[in-house]
DNA sequence: TAGCTGGGTTGCTGTTGGCAACTTAGCCAG
DNA sequence: CTGGCTAAGTTGCCAACAGCAACCCAGCTA
């Protein structure tokens, strides 16, 4: 690793350079980060849950779509459950894992950022408090309380 | 759209679905969403900023490297800004522009979640506030100061 | 003048994405 | 009990893109 200032527990502002298959972005990106990937997560989130809704509403080929849930039940992102509807057999609809329902704060960043730098009107969904109405946003915050800065954040590497 | 329970206004769990085009979160995966940008902008994010270097510490192709620059280039991601060491001509290295340094709420609830969801030890790299040495995490609050907690989530479709 | 180095481009090949057509399982109507 | 309908796929084919390796190019140094 060609690190001059990422020695163990010294904390640098760049040039933190983790090995690439350690790095979690990395891994997470290896999951999630394919073509439709986060595109049915999101539509899972917001209820969309059957291939031909999912199909529909996405505008993904059918084999595709068909290769990407199965990769992301494999995956463990998804579950493929059984239902049932009045006069019709069973079939499989799908729904999302404790470890696909933690994606959320990453939808909800890029959401953020497609907001801010690709938008040509207002947001057009935006997150709310349930309990008061309020829009809620992701802030950096640290451990001891303190509101964070950008510019005041770190990186710094384990051992 | 078939979205009965999304009526404009409506505060909804589920059931919010907006055309995919007008969606934020396609609009910044059409832009970030291929297959290298995130890893080379968080590269370039941690301090590694010239071809060499990316390539090899991405292990990922010259020609892919170079088109994916290209378009993070173009993209307003990154610049294209000119350098010189002694004895050596003029060369390119990538900077973040403002855009692209924006991103960074998104590799880090991508880091977080790999961290909770694929890590075999204990994450390789954390987030510091550097005035008081704290870890930082991002969390959901709202705009009148509270907490919020994921459950506690709703959608909101904007006009 | 020849060689080195960073930052690419070009050509070839293999994998993936996308479309369209076909399949399958169960329900229902005649 | 035959034929049609629907959701959820599968299969086949083609085009686009990723990956590798080889080549190029401009300025520097020897």
């Amino acid at each position: 690793m060609s690190n001059p200032a990422g020695r163990v527990g010294r904390v640098v502002r760049q040039n933190v350079v983790v090995d690439n298959d350690r790095c979690s972005i990395a891994r997470a990106l290896g999951v999630v980060g394919e073509r439709w990937s986060l595109l049915v997560v999101r539509d899972v989130v917001n209820g969309v849950r059957r291939f031909e809704e999912l199909r529909e509403h996405l505008g993904v080929a059918r084999n595709v779509l068909s290769r990407r849930l199965a990769e992301l039940v494999d995956a463990g992102l998804l579950d493929r459950v059984a239902y049932r509807e009045f006069g019709s057999r069973e079939r499989y609809e799908y729904a999302l894992t404790p470890a696909g329902r933690d994606l959320w704060p990453v939808l909800m960043t890029l959401m953020a950022w497609g907001d801010r730098h690709l938008a040509d009107g207002p947001p057009p969904v935006e997150h709310e408090h349930l309990g008061c109405g309020g829009k809620v946003a992701l802030v950096p915050v640290c451990e001891h309380g303190h509101d964070v800065d950008p510019a005041d954040l770190g990186l710094r590497l384990g051992r």
